[in-house]
DNA sequence: TAACAGTATGCCCATTGACGTATATTCCCC
DNA sequence: GGGGAATATACGTCAATGGGCATACTGTTA
């Protein structure tokens, strides 16, 4: 009698905000903490802490990268992960804040495939 | 900058168990009250309690029919709400509990359209 | 090793939500 | 008007959550 709960789970991750704005820049590529206090122009704090509540319950993965956490939806979702996404990410597209975030995501990452911790290009470090 | 609450607004009607148990049942047409009790086997006050909460929020409209609240989903849903009830049928269709609320539903009420409260024939008052 | 950048965590406070018990409300029928 | 059925609300309690501030942690660089 269980059951559903999955679902829930997944929809206690979905109903905040900046939660939402995580997930959906997720969609387009891993990207590093620093991506999303740029984008968002929220505290460090509160992102991480975002990130942190949706890896407990299994809604991103994270790996170290040198001095930074890359997070990445997870490789292999579950189909009911997968359909919200999915959902979510056509809601957002008629949305202005989904749509903004994506613009500045662009302009600071053009290419996600690969993309560099905070836009910059492999193997430069930091000023 | 504000934007995007209307999502968050439908997660957090969707990110409990019960109320994930209504909506899906609503999506079979309008049930009033005792329907859920029974199908549900939960508490008068539980179910009544999240069906305030889901109207006040505007995913469920309620209209009175004699004694019994009627209860059904928006008439002009939103794109995101449909799109989000669309897609909870879907993963729901996999899922124990909800088959099992629908299979009680349906021994309940085997005509949904215009189904008489508590599934009594219309006009036929309670015992 | 010290300093620093990137990130996470502990603590505190305010808000929200879920649940149960008891009680109120609304409508129907006698 | 009284009684009863169906439904809603008021209260109290407890747990979870969001946010900020300060601080701790981790890896890199000097």
């Amino acid at each position: 009698m269980l059951g559903a709960m999955e679902l829930v789970k997944i929809y206690e991750c979905l109903c905040d905000r900046t939660r939402l704005r995580l997930l959906h820049l997720l969609t387009q590529g891993p990207l590093c903490v620093c991506h999303f206090q740029e984008v968002l122009r929220e505290p460090q704090v509160k992102i991480s802490k975002h990130l942190g509540y949706l890896r407990s319950r299994r809604l991103v993965e994270a790996t170290r990268r040198q001095n930074w956490m890359m997070y990445a939806l997870p490789a292999h979702p579950s189909r009911e992960l997968a359909a919200n996404l999915a959902c979510l990410q056509d809601c957002a597209r008629e949305d202005a804040v989904f749509r903004a975030d994506l613009a500045r995501l662009r302009k600071l990452a053009p290419t996600i495939a690969g993309a560099a911790p905070c836009g910059r290009p492999a193997g430069v470090r930091a000023r």
